[in-house]
DNA sequence: CGAGGGTTTGAAGTGCATCAAATAGTGTGG
DNA sequence: CCACACTATTTGATGCACTTCAAACCCTCG
């Protein structure tokens, strides 16, 4: 049934097998997946590659097979806002090839990237015909929300450190070490710092207090959390979730 | 004055005709709307009245005939944080229902209601069995995705006084009128500060300034907005969205 | 080595929150 | 109908958090 008869013949899986890794497309049946994977369109770009604007026809869906890529809007007077930074395994674009056609938000890549570009009709045949697949985007969605609900609470009932430290306990529930925890900044701090809302200024500033607060220790990208429980203690009583609070 | 800004529902329809102005439920088959009507549950509660809190199992999905709600989480230091105000012909419950069985916020009046509560079982048949359903649910929630992130997005760039002009401009969006146009706040301003995210007395501030830089006219809940076109231009050169912006 | 982007630090300004108190508005019982 | 209590709203004074502008410091990479 798997079938390989594209010419990605990468050492690593094939594109039907990648597939099963992302929330929404698992659930795509063997056929459709063989069908997703022959119109599928491989490619890769380099870090600044703008995929799509704003109010661009939303005529693909992107699977993120490796890479960094950002979602953001734009403001009349040139402000950036960022609303979602994603990797590996997600797909993006699939909210607005349903919805109405024209992408809510310009895509920008912020690391060389290796992507799979579905053509929007399959997207669609696959909701209206395949009730499976349609309950999987409302799962995708819904975990959607609840993040930007908690997102939304963040920006107004935690300070800058506070907000930074979650996101750093959201980068430890991989490591399950209760106690000292090493994590590495997926990307770099000025782009950290816009996601979480703020100035890189602040941001330095607000790491510098938590480090104090919380006895982190950084080096670069390097993290080390000494005391997760401290960490925990610090940012997560001005949260409504409790730790662990991933969704 | 109690408003009510919304369309009042004719006392005279019934249960199956007032569905069909809910945009999850309009899209019921005649069958099935009768059987949500008849396993339906109308009750009136008053101003005040907590129908759900955070993290109670999800029995149940509402659907507002008449009132004031809303949806809010807490945080562990007593912060409220609100996620959503609804009224007449929104529905809520649903997100949590089909997604982990529990509320991801607390609900509680804002105002005496009239709501209709269906049990959660039929809302699941509904959407496992009904591809009709399924994709008109998919439609409110990206609706709702799309609220969020312009919330988001308001909450990084645009200022208190923006904010409030905003908030105003999305009332104005039914009365055509350009150039004056009279409107009424949906709710009291200790709870609109809430919601858009300020302190009471930061919402009186902005409010006086908003007076004076787009010639405003305010007498209690009534506010008069003489020149449409300054206050577009006063709040939405800081946002992604063009006038009007409402989806 | 030198250029240029990322990061930190410093000083000053702005916006919003907080605390406190005055004022307006609403519903109550006398 | 008034006095009272109580709640909303406004106003003032002050402080803190974050931004802004400026400059120094680090990297890495040519």
């Amino acid at each position: 049934m798997p079938v390989s008869a594209q010419p990605a013949a990468t050492p690593a899986a094939s594109l039907v097998d990648l597939l099963r890794g992302s929330a929404l497309l698992a659930s795509l049946s063997p056929e459709r997946a063989a069908l997703f994977a022959t119109a599928a369109n491989e490619k890769h770009y380099r870090k600044g590659k703008v995929l799509y604007l704003q109010d661009d026809a939303a005529e693909k869906l992107f699977f993120i097979r490796k890479g960094w890529v950002k979602l953001f809007r734009e403001t009349l007077d040139g402000e950036e806002a960022i609303s979602d930074i994603l990797t590996s395994g997600h797909t993006f674009g699939e909210t607005s090839i349903f919805f109405d056609g024209h992408y809510s938000e310009s895509a920008q890549l912020v690391e060389d990237a290796t992507l799979v570009e579905f053509p929007a009709r399959l997207l669609k045949e696959e909701i209206t015909t395949n009730p499976v697949f349609a309950q999987a985007m409302l799962s995708v969605m819904m975990k959607h929300r609840r993040r930007q609900a908690m997102e939304i609470e963040h920006l107004t009932v935690q300070n800058t450190a506070q907000r930074i430290g979650c996101f750093l306990l959201r980068l430890c529930s991989d490591k399950k070490g209760l106690g000292s925890v090493t994590l590495h900044l997926p990307y770099d701090k000025l782009l950290l710092a816009a996601r979480l809302g703020m100035q890189p200024e602040t941001f330095s500033r607000a790491l510098a207090k938590l480090r104090t607060e919380t006895n982190l220790s950084i080096q670069g990208a390097t993290v080390v959390v000494p005391d997760l429980e401290k960490l925990v203690q610090y940012c997560c009583n001005a949260c409504s979730n409790a730790y662990p609070c991933e969704s």
